[in-house]
DNA sequence: GCTTTTACGATGCGATCGCATTGACATGGG
DNA sequence: CCCATGTCAATGCGATCGCATCGTAAAAGC
């Protein structure tokens, strides 16, 4: 009856990565509520309904189990938005994928604010630590490249009006996508409001199209 | 020979908002260059170079004392965007103070990028304290209704393109400032770089003119 | 001139911090 | 069966935390 029991009787290690995210989940809460200020061992433990040592055991240092805990947040992100993407008629083109990840990042799910928070409270050490900057910030070429390429298929196509930079337009609509996504986490804004300046935006740019979401 | 030495030989007493501001400008460094975590009173005595005891004498609590910190830093950035104004030719219209305020925002100025890191560093507590949001968030009605006037008076002298929504356009005119300072001030971007993306992205929205910055 | 107020520096308190150590217990391999 | 290993809970350490208190020296008020 321990809570690391093993599964169908194979007798077997505790499921080590099982633990550390569970930590790492009350990081994340603690991080979210109150910022890395509150993210202590002991705190984090008790969030967690479990031991220091237990902590300790998994982490071997508060900022190892920092940077564990903003891994799991960037990861959460990609999982939320590969689910919405299933959850799509097959066959999705890129134009699916980038408003499916700005959906994410707009919508008022309180994970994905949960871990917008998150992000924002790491802001600071990513000064500071090269691991937590790369977490962070990591992915941000492949948006960018990705938002880029929908600018060049709705020019080729003849949606986008004349004389966009993809480049330029790309950046625009992942710091827009960043600003606002911050501005609901944190209350700024509703998540209506902020898709709606989204939408507004990407109609403007990629062509108005019947779209989900944004 | 005592810091708080009067002047022109008038006995008065210490300057009070002098002193508070120095400790705040030391609060402000902390924040911007190790987030709120770093911000004790013995750290911020030490880097204003004052002793523990005037850091209390001055703020009752903590708590005041980093408010007192953010309060400088927001009117650190008006002060700038002020001063900026009066740099230019006189008899400026509401646009140049748009720009100007949004130059400054990209700016990649040392203490600009402080004041934004500091301010970053204070999104947690703004959730929790209200004179924090209030701090951090309370201008943003007015420079969006700045910017929105900005884009209507563009519509009326027919530089901008037709079927603009001023009030969305302003969102994403502000959106975009913000995610793009934040950007520069945490060095995922170059200010020119910054600062390119928007001037590209207002041209699209005022029309064309020759602007110095943005 | 004497008291009150202002402006500190110094020190101490209890709580909490990250981290290291220790030991109990359980398991699996030899 | 024994022991190496993995998995913790418990505890203690030195440092640091915010804050309260105390003492002092100087100016302000009477």
């Amino acid at each position: 009856m321990r809570s690391h029991c093993y599964a169908d009787g194979v007798p077997r290690k505790v499921d080590v990565e099982a633990q550390r995210a569970g930590i790492a989940a009350a990081v994340l809460r603690l991080a979210a509520r109150s910022g890395l200020e509150a993210v202590s061992l002991r705190e984090v433990a008790a969030e967690a309904g479990v031991s220091m040592g237990r902590v300790q055991h998994y982490f071997r240092t508060k900022e190892e189990m920092l940077l564990h805990g903003v891994r799991l947040a960037m990861r959460r992100m990609e999982t939320r938005i590969a689910d919405r993407l299933r959850r799509l008629p097959d066959e999705v083109g890129e134009e699916q994928v980038l408003r499916a990840a700005i959906d994410e990042v707009l919508g008022d799910h309180p994970e994905t604010r949960q871990v917008i928070r998150a992000s924002v409270a790491y802001y600071a050490r990513a000064q500071e630590n090269a691991e937590v900057f790369e977490v962070l910030f990591g992915d941000d070429a492949v948006l960018h490249d990705l938002a880029a390429h929908v600018v060049r298929t709705a020019q080729a196509e003849g949606r986008a009006p004349a004389g966009l930079d993809p480049e330029q337009e790309a950046r625009v609509v992942w710091s827009l996508a960043d600003s606002l996504g911050i501005k609901v986490a944190f209350g700024q804004t509703s998540s209506e409001q902020a898709m709606a300046t989204m939408r507004y935006h990407l109609d403007r740019v990629l062509g108005c199209e019947a779209h989900p979401g944004v």
